[in-house]
DNA sequence: CTCTGATGTAAGCTATACTTGACATTGTGT
DNA sequence: ACACAATGTCAAGTATAGCTTACATCAGAG
């Protein structure tokens, strides 16, 4: 199998502290969304790992990692 | 909203006419979610498509393409 | 102290990724 | 003609991403 790991909170933080609300409208999900992706909850579809990057001008691989094991 | 495309068909015909079996098997899915991912049935979750990414060698981004729209 | 903004938690619901298993089709080799 | 490999189809089940709604906590500002 395999993990996938983000860097959505730090990423936040470094663009002038977005706050989880104003990502999530941006990356048109939820705020829940947000903040379950951010605790590892779970991992998100394709699209919005997609959207999600895209909001912070980066590559997917730049914000989800997979880690083999 | 927003579509994924992906060239897993292509790749694996760049690679040595890989069988949707194989790439099945090393992508660690069933034949059938890859026959549905090449016909664009449904879209994969982020885990698979690092996998399918893995197996041939590339960027998870040189598999699979979002379109904004 | 009180109000508000930011974050977190929890329950229940829907949509869909992915599975298994069984069967159909087509092309190639013998 | 027959066998086999590769691809495709269909149906039913499970797991989970993402949603909505509602409420709790905590820090900073007035």
């Amino acid at each position: 199998m395999g993990r996938i790991e983000n860097r959505i909170r730090r990423l936040r933080f470094d663009n002038n502290e977005m706050t989880q609300e104003e990502l999530a409208q941006r990356a048109g999900c939820t705020r829940q969304t947000i903040i379950a992706l951010e605790q590892g909850k779970y991992v998100p579809s394709i699209e919005l790992a997609f959207r999600v990057a895209g909001v912070f001008g980066v590559s997917l691989e730049e914000v989800f990692q997979y880690e083999d094991s």
